[in-house]
DNA sequence: AATTTCTTGAGGTGCGTTACTCATCAATAG
DNA sequence: CTATTGATGAGTAACGCACCTCAAGAAATT
């Protein structure tokens, strides 16, 4: 169970260690039928390099850009929270993990941002990318300069981005529109629909699953037209409290975005919280209490800090050349019930 | 943001490398004023030894064993897969994972197991521990010699294991009952119940969850006496058949332990398929098709990758003595609908 | 044949810690 | 006053790899 090391390597292959090296590290000056023969070397003995060894050599830092937005949003700021008590954890990992507040709303702003950075400051960007032209430009560019780009949460799939780190959305309404279709009695109803804006992508990806399986499979369901209040709690509240009051019938809610709490309050207010089956997106304090107190029904959610580890390996992975292990990079669709609530609504302490 | 050493240290301290070194690897011999000093000069700094020196100059080795119930399981055969991937991953970070298959019915050939482990060849050891009485015992008696213990998906309580990596069965239960309640129509009906064994921890628990919701928020549902299959297919699909022939007016089923694929044969055999409300444990590859065919409505799943990884970062920590970040451990209760399954139904890839 | 270019060997240094040994020096006990 | 113990300094050999230099032989070019 002895280590292998490059000088069994070289011994192996009947070659110096210098040229080893030089083959390893793929620096130049080596002729083709050397390269094979060290590769073999490498191969038969199954040598991997000691990463404490490489690292130590190398001096090996990894500076990773987290870009998450700011404002108001129970996620975002569990996403930063994540991000931030992993950038203590992983100093002494030799990770820097920068963790940059930005303003989803302002495209060039983030575009900026992501302009003035480049590999000499930074080895990796995670972006919540919003989405505008001229921030997947940025991307793009940051790419070429040799920084790898992962989009965290909501995507730019157009863009060169190496990764992406969050669910599939489209999938995600799926579920949201199934469970609304068996929480309901088989009977004909409406479902009134709240979006923060059908503009962004995941809200549209979302609403576009919902609609599909509620018209497949439940086509006694109505659909109401979907109404858009900016992930804003305060408009939300008044979104939802208009709807109950136009249609009396309504006997579902589903809020694709943020902002929970104003539909919560609305619903509450209303009186018909117990009757109405109201399924949300993410898990917060609100939608935890909400789903405990029986307004909620059901919490399609995506864990922040699954999110965050797997952005930090898959950059890492990106940085080292290493490959990315898709199975484990894959981010579940979490369906929340009250009774399969995580034991503490915070999910991280400040240790 | 240049890299604070142990001479840094040294120097702030006013004290040599050895004392530094002394104090940091708690070894005798420094006086309690002393250790102060450098202490404080620690803080100040900041110093956080890098992992790559240290590593490199201790030969650190994490040598794991992993025992895991052989057996046509499929979840038990995720387990292992995953265990194994990330035994060959891992290699590379000094890491060895050695998966070893043992009999989960034969509590003294798992106890003799455990009882030839300790320090010399172990650093650390998960075993989804059977409940018997020798095997707890070997476990105390290993953690005793000072080998770190964690129990995997099924917990023993009453031993000394420094942590259980799974989920709470109880909380699984309850969701399974509260989603065969609102599946289900509000009338009377019966739910019939196949389980692997009560005289199993985790079986016992999902049921008085299930049992719990269903008597407390959907008491117009009855629940049939639960028969036992011994998760064994074979004797699933016969129970199965029997059940829904002795009782036309079961409305739904919920098979508490592992041998979906028998139950999901006879539920296809009757034709009753499509009218009952089926909830079963573990994504395999049956249950995922069982799935997307409509014959399953709901499997509470828990992610054998996630329960992988979590115990060797929790070994890991418990060799080094670092804390162990509950919060990260937490292994959730996977809903899976026919919408959210993951993309592919083999987890994991031979690369 | 002389010259240039390519390829390889040999060797060294540094990375930050760990885990030693050996030598001091002081305080304390006998 | 000497022997003993305790606390500390000083130094060093790994650990395995990355990266660099210098030199020399081989091959290709002129």
């Amino acid at each position: 169970m002895k280590r292998v090391t490059i000088h069994d390597v070289a011994e192996t292959a009947g070659v110096s260690l210098a040229t080893v090296d030089r083959v390893l590290n793929g620096r130049p000056g080596v002729r083709k039928t050397t390269i094979e023969k060290v590769q073999k070397a490498v191969d038969t003995l199954n040598y991997k390099p000691d990463i404490f060894a490489a690292g130590l050599a190398k001096k090996r830092l990894y500076r990773f850009h987290f870009l998450i937005p700011n404002g108001p949003n129970a996620f975002m700021e569990d996403l930063t929270r994540e991000a931030a008590t992993h950038a203590q954890t992983l100093s002494s990992d030799r990770m820097h993990v920068h963790v940059e507040p930005i303003d989803a709303f302002d495209g060039h702003r983030v575009a900026g941002t992501l302009a003035i950075l480049d590999s000499s400051v930074c080895d990796g960007v995670a972006v919540v990318a919003p989405a505008f032209p001229e921030v997947r430009a940025a991307i793009d560019r940051l790419q070429d300069r040799g920084v790898p780009v992962v989009t965290l949460v909501s995507d730019h799939p157009s863009s060169t981005r190496q990764h992406f780190v969050g669910i599939d959305n489209v999938a995600a309404g799926r579920t949201a529109g199934r469970l609304l279709g068996r929480f309901l009695p088989r009977q004909p109803a409406k479902i009134a629909l709240v979006a923060g804006s059908l503009g962004l992508r995941d809200h549209a990806d979302r609403y576009a699953g919902c609609r599909a399986v509620i018209e497949a499979d439940f086509p006694h369901l109505e659909l109401l037209k979907a109404r858009e209040g900016r992930d804003d709690n305060a408009r939300n509240q008044d979104l939802v409290q208009r709807l109950l009051n136009d249609h009396p019938d309504v006997a579902g809610l589903y809020n694709i975005g943020a902002g929970n709490r104003g539909a919560i309050a609305a619903l509450k207010a209303s009186g018909r919280a117990d009757d109405i089956v109201f399924v949300g997106h993410e898990l917060t304090p609100y939608t935890s209490q909400a789903l405990r107190k029986n307004i909620l029904d059901a919490v399609i959610a995506q864990d922040p800090g699954h999110e965050i580890r797997s952005a930090i390996r898959v950059l890492k992975a990106l940085s080292d050349g290493a490959p990315i292990i898709e199975g484990q990079e894959r981010i579940g669709i979490d369906v929340f019930l009250k009774d399969n609530l995580p034991e503490s609504p915070d999910v991280t302490k400040s240790t």
